[in-house]
DNA sequence: AGTTTTGTTTAGAACCATTCTAAAAACCAG
DNA sequence: CTGGTTTTTAGAATGGTTCTAAACAAAACT
């Protein structure tokens, strides 16, 4: 039985090699480069692929674009990351996997998460005859109250 | 004749021009015949700009893709329409300016609204200091149930 | 009416996030 | 080390959206 036990910000930064192993994928400078970026501070974090390209230049690790896009794709398909579609400006990736909200600083394009308990949702329709629902999305937009 | 007006988009459709004067902007052939397409028969509608393209093609009204988004955000503007966002890959308009929330079927793209009743928010978090909440979106995500 | 002012439409270029291409480089099993 | 396969890469391509600046149309003024 494979325990497909990947909550919060993933495992273990120690154990990410293996898992990408694991899950078919080579393990690779560049993957791991940006698997560390991403979870070895333990941190929850939302991030865009343009903000990667700035990370990777700042630490002088340089890499294409299309290999960013790549890497994030696969780390969402083998469970490490969440995509997170809030405005049609960019696509976030969240490091925190489980079941969470957010809050959006729509001045900023900030994301923030939303613990899970904080937003109850009471009930929810049935869905429509030969669907299933796949996910429930809930965003707060916030403005900045102008003191 | 039953008069559907619980949810009814904007403001009867007799009365848009007027109110597209009203709020400073002049009544042009190509303003009028979108409130036409989008109003006209009285239904919530989700369309996407490229929806408007092929509706105005084939009713012989081509006009620039600029006008047709310059006239959406500014519908938006003066509250007759609604922007909903749900993937990077079209911005939709929505004609139910009622307090409400969506299904998207993520096979088709299309979206389907869910009445105000329907989805119960318990508890909203409170916003953080200096925010305050513009809008709650909730988003119900739906797969085909492989039967 | 005609004329001016100002707002609107237009085609096409520009933009920007993302994806694709096909060639070179890196990984890893034997 | 070699060969076979996967990855990375630069740059081109894509697709939705916005911008530009020139032509045009609507309200205002005489």
């Amino acid at each position: 039985m494979k325990k497909d036990n990947t909550s919060a910000p993933a495992s273990s930064w120690e154990r990410l090699p293996e898992l990408i192993r694991e899950r078919g994928l080579r393990l690779t400078r560049q993957r791991l480069f940006l698997a560390k970026l991403l979870f070895e501070d333990q941190k929850n974090r939302h991030i865009t692929a343009a903000d990667l390209v700035r990370e990777t230049d700042k630490h002088k690790m340089r890499m294409s674009l299309a290999t960013i896009y790549n890497t994030l794709h696969q780390f969402v398909e083998i469970g490490l990351l969440r995509e997170v579609v809030i405005d049609s400006k960019a696509t976030y990736f969240d490091t925190n996997l489980s079941d969470h909200h957010h809050f959006f600083h729509e001045e900023t394009g900030e994301l923030v998460d939303i613990s899970q308990g904080e937003v109850g949702i009471g009930t929810l329709p049935a869905p429509p005859p030969d669907s299933k629902i796949s996910r429930v999305n809930v965003v707060i937009h916030l403005q900045e109250k102008d003191s």
